[in-house]
DNA sequence: GTCTATATGCGGATAGAC
DNA sequence: GTCTATCCGCATATAGAC
């Protein structure tokens, strides 16, 4: 673990931003090393080929994600209530940024066709989220029950992300968090 | 209006089934001319350019489903719990197809960071489907209330169609269309 | 209307100097 | 580790014969 920030993690940090915004395919090594202030050639560097770069970017967002918000709902000694309503808005802050949504479901729905091996990263992430919502749930009811209700939760929380996107309207991503309890 | 199915018709229903399936960038004009046994400049033919062909796509698969599902909604000799299990199954066979979900979602989340032109036709059949579902829960309910619970049904189903397709697990989907009522 | 041929540019990826 | 230069293939799109 370096002492200052590594400049490939500046890398994935940048390229991060870039592919949640326009999506894997649509995300050129032009584009990435324009924004990263590095030479196309140079990610071979640091990176095998696009496919490795996706799978260390993504897992990159994935222990940020984990670390700063889901980690959050096993803070037992904090009220269900009180939890929840810090991880919607801290959620919030993440769907809204940049205007992107959820760069877990952009990948999920622009490759799910291909059997790209970086989805597993974002399966693990999802099962992430649910067990986190479905840990707080429990508080009040039995496990497959509460399994169900964070199921659900995070269904409609990417349905509405889904609709703020197209419609270019936040209201629907408010409703979503705001009804997580 | 032709007799018989015109060519450009088929060539609409077969590049649908692939850009629904794989997207609009990940589909080249050489998949597209192979699956349609027409040559790749044969499309400048009948579409301006690649935009020009998508959004005759979104046309094309929009009519049907408003045509073939959402009008379903406006039966109102049916009771409402029959329309809604009628077109719960019909909507499931759509979803279900190919393994590649709701086109629509698909290029919502691929291209809602552009300013795509075609993304007006999106914006117009999710307006028809909540309108839809408007319609029916408008006979026990007020309209804003019957709107609010249409609009999050949508975004139950749509969050359910992603889970389905990234756990290849259908139990997501069919949960949501079964609780429609 | 349908074909062949091809223009033109961008995509990912590599070689090899420094 | 970082650079320049470049390969090769595929993408969209067009020209023009038949």
């Amino acid at each position: 673990m370096p002492l200052v920030k590594t400049s490939k993690e500046e890398i994935l940090q940048k390229s991060a931003v870039l592919i949640w915004e326009q999506g894997y395919k649509h995300t050129s090594f032009a584009d990435l090393s324009k924004a990263c202030a590095i030479r196309n050639a140079h990610f071979y560097y640091y990176f095998k080929d696009k496919e490795d770069l996706m799978a260390q970017v993504l897992q990159y967002v994935a222990n940020h994600v984990k670390s700063k918000i889901f980690d959050l709902a096993y803070q037992d000694n904090l009220p269900a209530a009180q939890r929840l309503e810090i991880m919607g808005r801290k959620l919030k802050t993440l769907y809204c940024r940049n205007n992107s949504g959820c760069m877990f479901a952009n990948i999920t729905l622009e490759m799910a066709h291909t059997d790209a091996p970086f989805l597993e990263i974002v399966r693990s992430i999802f099962g992430d989220f649910i067990a986190a919502l479905t840990h707080i749930y429990e508080i009040d009811m039995p496990g497959p029950a509460a399994n169900k209700k964070a199921v659900r939760a995070v269904q409609q929380i990417e349905g509405a992300i889904m609709m703020m996107r197209l419609y270019n309207d936040k209201s629907y991503i408010d409703d979503a968090l705001n009804n997580l309890l």
